[in-house]
DNA sequence: CTGGTGACCATTA
DNA sequence: TTAATGGCCACCA
């Protein structure tokens, strides 16, 4: 493919799938890896989700674990932000985890 | 180029 | 269940 790919633009073609996914799914890293073309590389995709700007219109809270669990501690902000979004979508959390068979983003 | 870090994943104990 | 380890690769100083 073009090598002229800067750096950014990875990030910014993480961003447009995450963008894709819609309302009331979600996706794992992995899932969004893979799509980008990063088969391997689960952590870039977590790496531009927190260089993510703020006030970007990318549902980065779509995002989580392969466990279907959100990779933030709980002592960290956006852990609550995040969940308080997926709920504000009508996706239900089942003790802190969510379920693919029901909110998988294409399946 | 080198070293450190990471909103990950899978395995092992 | 949690904790530690290795692997993967991009970003930053």
């Amino acid at each position: 493919m073009d090598k002229s790919s800067k750096p950014s633009e990875l990030y910014q073609r993480i961003w447009k799938i995450i963008n894709q996914i819609p309302e009331g799914k979600v996706a794992t890293y992995g899932q969004i890896a893979r799509i980008a073309g990063l088969e391997s590389n689960a952590r870039i995709v977590g790496y531009a989700l927190h260089s993510l700007p703020e006030g970007a219109d990318v549902p980065w809270h779509r995002v989580i674990n392969s466990g279907g669990r959100i990779s933030l501690r709980k002592d960290n902000e956006y852990y609550h932000i995040q969940k308080a979004l997926l709920e504000n979508e009508n996706i239900v959390f089942n003790n802190e985890k969510i379920d693919f068979k029901l909110y998988g983003w294409l399946l």
